[in-house]
DNA sequence: AAAAATCCTGAAAACGATTGCATAAATTAA
DNA sequence: TTAATTTATGCAATCGTTTTCAGGATTTTT
């Protein structure tokens, strides 16, 4: 694969780079024959242009970036999809990175992606990510930035998220209609905002039912396979809850995994609800039903906004949070 | 985050730029004194090479490229991990890009890592490559490429694939142990190498232990759904057999998923194997057993050989080809 | 026929970094 | 004292593209 330049073209034709780069680009002025000649030189030979020059002078570089938890997650790669196909469409190309949950990995991220001069990028925050100072350092210059789903509190940016409220509401509520009443509720930690939007949801459900929250059964729970596995033996051997409820992606597995383990010392009836994109859920015994978020949307219109921002000329100053809705998958 | 250029610092300190870009790489031309005061400025400004001006220059990118079907999946995600840590460790970035199992996309992704100046590609094979000409175009031009997982046949690159041979001999022998005598297997289609080495491995376990290879237990099968679907059920409805034995990732889940839907007109004890690097596989029910790949030692080996050629003086001429061992995962 | 307007085209600078070559200044040798 | 050598730095070209400015050639207006 031969790399032609304007100055190969311009060499062959007899013409200054000048004349080619504005033939090329249809500038008026230049001769339509000469630019007749050009076009067809040019296609010929199979000229394209050097996009690594073209960043160079116009400080970007029709890319933007992606930063996310990890891609073997189907929440994150469905999003991802959706992240592509909006940026293709639109002549965009698309640079992924895996922040491992780590801090320090998802700074060198934004750095790497920054040099790079990405044009903008799209962000789910690592678990570890307590503050968005490290975010703040590029988007006040300017450096345009997206938030999906794991977002910062703060005020000042776009936004796409799923209704955590209502998808945890309506789990809850489809467990109390099958007749459960000591549901338990294992989530994620509180500084997280889905974590708190998803309990309101659960505790608002069970209310409307006139079911008294019980502090007992709500558990918190990180990361950690063991951890999740603690805290479903706990339930298990002092509340024996007659329903589980797991309120973050990550979590789904590992406290199914333990629950499974222990099935048969629980009534076959006991239901599991996980908050997950797992497209395999409904291939488990016992069942895993989920509350499903539209992850290829969501990307999708996370990538709108960012690129829709990048191609407008004002500089934005009323940020959107775009909410979407959740449903249930019911095994 | 202000971007900081050699510029910049040449005239905070009234040097020339050539000076301050010597002093920064420690060039003997350079007084102590004067590397000293750069280095330290530098440092105070956070000064860092612009990356896209260094590959204009140098026509090299220290990124490499990764295509790969998709990464929705997880023998690709674990790939790519192990891919990332290799780079990283060795101070590559990597560019992921999925073809979607079309060839027009692989084309197209080619041609944007190619246009970026990566430095080097590591690729899977589309469902629909039937052939390399598009890899050709590059690889020829001096364009390191080397295959992993889903590889040509054709000699002249580096390959790192899995035991695909002993992975199915393993699983059938396995099958046999446990009494079953018609073992079904359905594979993808026999134009890709790994059908062919599964094929074979299924066919010597039969052989070795004197069990006559029935033509009608083995279906070729496409990666849709419905066609998996229909595999399955003509096996159910006519063939009976005692055993399954799925030889593609893509395919595993298709099948188990009409093998799961029918099961009860099917003896409790009928396995299911699969070969695949699904991680939730021993949550199924029935059973699911797999052949699994080391999927992150593949990437980061074929990361290491691509990594290895970019870094010698000398154009490789003997091509590797590494062969890594599979095993059981039992459910 | 001279002046003005129009039409094409090219030279050069810019983006940020590296590097071969030139040169001024300082030191040493003759 | 002059010539040769060393030391430390700067100039300018390069990578590929776009774009401002300038100017030559042609045509139109007076």
């Amino acid at each position: 694969m031969e790399v032609i330049t304007l100055k190969d073209i311009a060499k062959a034709l007899n013409l200054s780079t000048s004349t080619v780069s504005r033939a090329l680009r249809d500038s008026y002025e230049i001769n339509e024959k000469t630019k007749k000649l050009v076009a067809e030189y040019a296609k010929k030979v199979n000229y394209r242009p050097n996009p690594i020059a073209l960043s160079l002078k116009d400080n970007k570089s029709r890319a933007i970036g992606v930063i996310v938890p990890e891609i073997a997650n189907n929440f994150f790669s469905q999003a991802i999809n959706g992240i592509e196909d909006e940026a293709y469409s639109r002549g965009y190309h698309v640079v992924i990175c895996q922040s491992h949950e780590s801090l320090e990995r998802e700074k060198e991220n934004l750095r790497h992606l920054f040099e790079r001069r990405v044009d903008g990028i799209l962000i789910s925050l690592s678990g570890k990510t307590k503050d968005i100072k490290h975010i703040l350092e590029y988007s006040e210059s300017n450096f345009a930035v997206v938030f999906f789903d794991r977002v910062p509190e703060s005020s000042g940016f776009h936004k796409v998220v799923a209704d955590n409220f209502s998808g945890a509401f309506a789990a809850t509520e489809y467990l109390i209609q099958q007749g459960k009443k000591r549901i338990a509720h294992i989530t994620s930690p509180l500084t997280l905002s889905i974590t708190k939007e998803r309990l309101e949801g659960y505790k608002k459900a069970l209310e409307k039912h006139g079911i008294v929250v019980d502090n007992e059964l709500i558990k918190y729970c990180g990361f950690d396979p063991e951890e999740a596995k603690a805290t479903i033996n706990d339930f298990i051997n002092t509340q024996k809850p007659d329903a589980f409820f797991t309120c973050s992606d990550r979590l789904a597995l590992h406290c199914y995994e333990a629950f499974q383990s222990r099935k048969d010392e629980m009534p076959a009836d006991t239901p599991f609800f996980g908050f997950t994109n797992l497209n395999v859920s409904h291939l488990f015994s016992p069942k895993l039903s989920t509350v499903v978020q539209p992850a290829y949307e969501m990307g999708a219109r996370a990538a709108k906004i960012l690129l829709d921002q990048l191609e407008s000329k004002r500089k934005v100053k009323d940020f959107e949070k775009i909410v979407l809705e959740t449903y249930l998958k019911i095994s």
